[in-house]
DNA sequence: TTGAAAGCGCTAACAA
DNA sequence: TTGTTAGCGCTTTCAA
């Protein structure tokens, strides 16, 4: 490769190390002063002629002379950078949280490692040894999952480790995570609200933790609300647009029908909107819905368009950056903390 | 932190660098033996007594040691580290290629910073800049962008670069991407193989380089099969739903009726087949729909579920990985290469 | 104000 | 078979 390359300009010959990278050497050579001297000007630090401290700098940005943080990182034990390890693929909710948080922490300049375990134990293991080797100077767990998992481990003594949108058994843990139960609160009060009195609530699997916490803040309005909860208008499925129009052909076949369905996410919703649709029954004259996630490719797509909780998933995705910054820098942060949802009205509830 | 932790086992003491991570030093140390040895050891080469070896990674083993990469990397000039910078947001569509890379990668214990700068140069600029102070063996940049991008740079001399997803004006890059005329072949060959002779295109926005191959080879497969280019068939809108829907109005309001619709991707399919269902109109029988990109929540709740054209992204993903290898192995790959796309047959065009 | 040198953790060439 | 040492690129202390 080198042999084929244009030869460096100004007949410098660069290292070949790192594709020959300039190294500060070579900035001190070129510029004829020692390598402390130019460290010195590069760090902007210690006392140095002006003279000097310019004439290193031109030097550096004339043969494009940037700092190996991998030799920084070695001096001064810390790596700036962390490793998350997620087990949703990167799905639709890891997503914005990864992304928030990278951002975050390139704006103090860190930078991540982004690692995909998909529930595979020993691929996360396999992944965590890599981090490790790397001197991450913090880990952060994610996942789609249904319920706590195990705390990940072993890992470096005092590696700080935070779950986001996922749980660990272990105390000791951060844990970030939306506050289903007060998401569902939310738009179950929305709907009490609008002065529906007959509100159903179809949703997902059991197992999923989610699922439980937003059955409870459902109840919980309507407990408060002094609304009744009807035999058969809570319905436990699947996530999908068919169980939605599933259920709620069974909700408008039995003997009471309601006037709104709080659906556990938006595919649901909107398979629900459907069904109301083709029985002939106005959304949200007759019926109200509100869906959960606000997925704008669902929310949107859905007709009418839905009214939904966000989980604020990107906020939840800076605060867990905000969180590893603070950990780094020596607070030891634990327990399980659950940001608020909010919800965005569109038609399918609009008063 | 270090005051609060409980002392290490065996009231050995580690260095406190890297978060008291121990070094091939304490390993040499605590085996007694040179630290030469305990590498050779570590590293399985040069001759050795099978009993020194054995006891050094005893040692290793039980004080839990892990080489530190960084001093690796910085010895051996290789990070073994690749920067993905995304202008995607990491969305629907990068996500597989990046997890099918990172997963390739990690097979040859290789990690992989990701980067999202969502087409704002200056992040671009900033992350680049990041990336190089981390030595990454390789670039990958990947998007989805309606046409060739300006090339990233400026670079370190000689690093490898490849575009995903995603196109630069540069002879010198190697771009992957999907064959989205080959995919349109195989879509409209489909239909015309089930004996369709009316076929309508609705697709997205001209300024897409994917839409105007699609369109392309649309009109090559009518024009072999000697298929009528009906006036009015050719439909370019948006990629939403809500064009899908008004597309096939606008289709069925006019003096001639398509037999079959290839829409530019799944969410106009879908669009699609709404309006025909509440004009009447069976799928497939009276009409057939095609989608593109086999996107699972589309194409499976869509009703009657969705024939669509799946671009293969974690293959894409894989080969990209391929290439970095390839490439970090001192190769030169550039061009572009496309690659095909599958057909997936589902209710909408079943014979 | 500038230079010299030690050391971060590791590998590899050379010496013993 | 094992030990010693130079050096990867950088920062920092100490000396000049």
């Amino acid at each position: 490769m080198q042999e084929t390359d244009p030869p460096p300009p100004e007949g410098r010959v660069p290292n070949l190390a790192f594709g020959g990278a300039p190294t500060i050497r070579d900035v001190a050579r070129i510029a004829d002063v020692s390598i402390g001297t130019a460290s010195k000007a590069l760090n902007a630090g210690g006392r140095l002629s002006q003279e000097t401290r310019d004439k290193v700098l031109r030097v550096a940005r004339e043969i494009g002379y940037r700092p190996n943080d991998l030799a920084q990182s070695l001096h001064r034990a810390k790596s700036r950078t962390i490793g998350i390890i997620s087990n949703d693929s990167f799905g639709r909710f890891t997503f914005p949280i990864v992304e928030a948080l990278e951002e975050r922490l390139a704006e103090e300049g860190m930078a991540v490692f982004m690692c995909n375990a998909t529930d595979d134990p020993a691929r996360e293991r396999q992944h965590l040894d890599q981090l490790l080797g790397k001197r991450i100077d913090a880990l952060v767990v994610t996942a789609r999952r249904a319920d706590k998992r195990a705390p990940i481990g072993p890992l470096a003594h005092g590696l700080p480790v935070i779950y986001v949108f996922s749980q660990a058994d272990d105390p000791n843990a951060l844990s970030l995570l939306p506050d289903d139960e007060g998401g569902a609160v939310l738009a179950v009060a929305h709907l009490a609200a609008l002065g529906r009195k007959r509100i159903a609530h179809v949703t997902g699997p059991e197992h999923f933790e989610a699922v439980r916490l937003r059955r409870k803040g459902y109840r919980s309005v309507l407990a408060e609300a002094g609304l009744p909860e009807i035999e058969g208008f809570y319905l436990s499925g699947v996530w999908s647009e068919a169980w939605g129009r599933e259920a709620a052909a069974r909700l408008f076949s039995g003997p009471q029908t309601p006037d709104a369905i709080f659906c556990g996410n938006d595919q649901i919703a909107r398979g629900a909107c459907d069904t109301l649709r083709e029985i002939g029954l106005a959304i949200p004259a007759d019926v109200a819905i509100v869906g959960f996630d606000n997925w704008d490719v669902m929310v949107l797509a859905a007709r009418p368009p839905l009214t939904s909780i966000d989980m604020n998933l990107k906020a939840l995705g800076r605060e867990a950056g905000d969180s590893v910054l603070e950990m780094i820098a020596g607070r030891k942060l634990s327990g399980v903390r659950r940001r608020p949802c909010s919800l965005v009205v569109r038609a399918s509830s609009k008063p």
